[in-house]
DNA sequence: CGGATGATCAACT
DNA sequence: GTTGATCATCCGC
C-alpha cells in the first residue's frame, strides 16, 4: 500500500503570506472529490490596501480573515462569482485563482456546463475554481485541513513565476501573484515567463 | 490577440 | 448610491 501524500498542517500556514502563497504552487486541493493541483495564487494582508481585512478593520465579510489559520475565507464578488482564500491568521490570506485539474473531471465540467474536452480553463481564475469544485459561502469559516477539504504538500519543488495582481484598482503595482512556471492551467499568463 | 461591456448583488460609504 | 480579489461575449485589429 502506498505511502499517502503528507497533509498540510496549520503551523503551514502561520508564516509570511508570500512564503506561503509561494509555497501553496503545486499542492494538491480537494472539496468532496474535486479539485487538483494549485498552480496559481495571490497574497493579502492587513496593510495592503486591496485587502480586505486593509487596516485590520474587522466586518461581518472578512471575520474569517482574523479567525485560525488554514480556513476557508468565501467571499461573493461581482453580483455572480465566489472566491476561495485559505487563512494564515492576523487578517492575513492567499487567494486561489487557479488549480490544474486532477480529480472529479466530470462533476466539475457538469457544474462549469463545459462539454469541451479542453480542460485549461476548468479551474483557471477565482471565480471559475469555485464554480468548478462547488464552493459557495456555505463553506466561508471551514478548515481546509479535513474533510470535506483535504489539502496536501507537493511532492516536487516547482519552479515560481511572479507578476501584478489581477482585477485590482489598489495595490497594482505590488507583485505578489504566483504562478507555476510554464503551467497551462493559469487564468493568464504571466510576462517574465518566456516561452514553455 | 487585446480592450470594452453587461450581468447582478452584498458590502460598504 | 457606488464599488468590486470575475467571467463570457462581442468587437476591432
Amino acid at each position: 500500500m502506498a505511502i499517502p501524500p503528507a497533509p498540510l498542517t496549520q503551523a503551514f500556514f502561520e508564516r509570511d503570506v508570500d512564503v506561503v502563497a509561494r509555497a501553496l504552487i503545486g499542492a494538491e486541493l480537494t472539496f468532496d472529490g474535486a479539485g487538483g493541483r494549485i498552480v496559481e495564487t495571490e497574497s493579502y494582508d492587513p496593510a495592503d490596501p486591496a485587502s480586505h481585512s486593509y487596516g485590520e478593520r474587522l466586518t461581518p465579510r472578512n471575520r474569517v480573515m482574523f479567525g485560525p489559520a488554514g480556513h476557508a475565507y468565501v467571499y461573493f464578488i461581482y453580483g455572480m462569482y465566489w472566491c476561495l482564500n485559505v487563512t494564515c491568521g492576523k487578517g492575513r490570506a492567499v487567494l486561489i485563482r487557479a488549480l490544474e485539474p486532477t480529480v472529479g473531471l466530470d462533476e466539475m465540467r457538469k457544474r462549469r456546463k463545459s462539454a469541451s474536452d479542453d480542460d485549461r480553463r476548468l479551474c483557471a481564475g477565482p471565480g471559475r475554481l469555485c464554480q468548478a469544485l462547488g464552493i459557495t459561502g456555505a463553506q466561508d469559516g471551514l478548515s481546509l485541513l479535513a474533510p470535506p477539504f483535504a489539502l496536501t504538500r507537493r511532492r516536487a519543488r516547482a519552479a515560481i513565476v511572479t507578476g501584478p495582481r489581477i482585477g485590482l484598482t489598489k495595490g497594482v503595482e505590488a507583485m505578489r501573484r504566483y504562478g507555476m512556471k510554464g503551467s497551462a492551467y493559469l487564468s493568464k499568463g504571466f510576462k517574465n515567463e518566456s516561452g514553455a
